[in-house]
DNA sequence: GTCTATACAAAGATAGAC
DNA sequence: GTCTATCTTTGTATAGAC
């Protein structure tokens, strides 16, 4: 039987958290193990015993922040039930959701990715994209935009901002505040900017 | 009289061209200064001569890096001469022809300002926006939207692309020549979304 | 499983010869 | 201005006691 509750966590989990924190909010060079180690209350020795090193650690959170990241598009990609107007609003506002929780993901996933482009590569679920049951709705609709541009919108107009996030409410153009609820504004403002897109021109 | 011609370049320049590439390519943390005198093919003592420390050196190409970035829009912002419609159409054209050429340049700026927000946030042209003309004309146009919206979507759409390169590209999605003719074709169809967004609703 | 102590490696910076 | 050699600091990993 574990000895593990609810209220006091293991120190591997206490490791895990530290390091997600970390990770995500300095990237992989320049997060030190041993701030890790100290935001998680624990000696740094322990971190090298269940992790073996700083790589595995920071593969496993990065592992962790890829299924979040694409585990919002994913679903629904193949899914031929659900109409193409239904998969943008799903889409756009499921990643409003997600990124208002998770503000910081799209920035660390990307710039660690430039960092090491084709060790990531492989296990990217991009791949299937191309022959998504969404790609073909989307060649349908409109045939003479190629779908990727599309979902370059699709991303652009729901992820962007929040990448832009720290730069607008440092500079003072913008609150905290206000920016959460521009957000969700846009989560009826997308879609209907986006079907604006795909009618026939 | 300078003994430097066109053609041999100082061992400072040298140091800054090396530099630029490491720095934009991987960012701060990740890059040694040992890599930057290798690739600029001189001893690494000299980097601390001309430039006193890593961090002087690329506060020099981060600076140079910002003025690039906002240069597009700058100078447009208060140009009372221009149209809303002839700014639109001149941004994201400027942009995408700069980012063509300088594509690591958006994740580079955006990622480096997430670790230090507040080191950049006064230098960064950014407060000045809030009162510039062009945010009039946005406000004329369609009080019903706030401009800080419109300035998500027109960087969104235009910058987003090339942040997801990398990704698109690695994941085989996409080629790089294909991603040049989609960023070309864009030129004209982002200013058509955009006069869509500034409709009467 | 956890900690102390320490080895080992890498990186930034500098002194001093040329 | 440039180089070699070296110092210091910082970061990663491990050995061994408890």
């Amino acid at each position: 039987m574990k000895k593990t509750t609810s209220s006091d966590i293991s120190t591997e989990e206490k490791i895990k958290i530290a390091a997600r924190t970390l990770f995500t909010k300095k990237g992989y060079a320049a997060t030190r193990t041993r701030d890790i180690a100290e935001e998680a209350g624990i000696n740094l020795a322990l971190l090298n015993y269940y992790f073996r090193s700083k790589e595995k650690l920071f593969e496993l959170i990065m592992m962790e922040k890829i299924t979040n990241f694409f585990g919002v598009v994913g679903p629904l990609l193949n899914d031929t039930s659900v109409t193409l107007e239904q998969k943008i609003v799903t889409i756009s506002g499921n990643y409003i959701d997600m990124l208002n929780d998770n503000p910081e993901l799209p920035l660390f996933i990307l710039s660690e990715i430039r960092m090491n482009p084709d060790q990531f590569a492989t296990r990217l679920p991009l791949s299937q994209v191309g022959a998504s049951h969404l790609f073909k709705q989307l060649r349908e609709k409109k045939p003479d935009l190629h779908p990727i541009q599309f979902l370059m919108n699709l991303l652009g107009l729901t992820v962007f901002p929040f990448i832009m996030k720290p730069v607008l409410v440092q500079s003072g153009l913008l609150t905290e505040k206000t920016f959460e609820e521009q957000m969700v504004q846009r989560k009826e403002l997308i879609p209907k900017w986006l079907r604006a897109m795909l009618k026939k021109s």
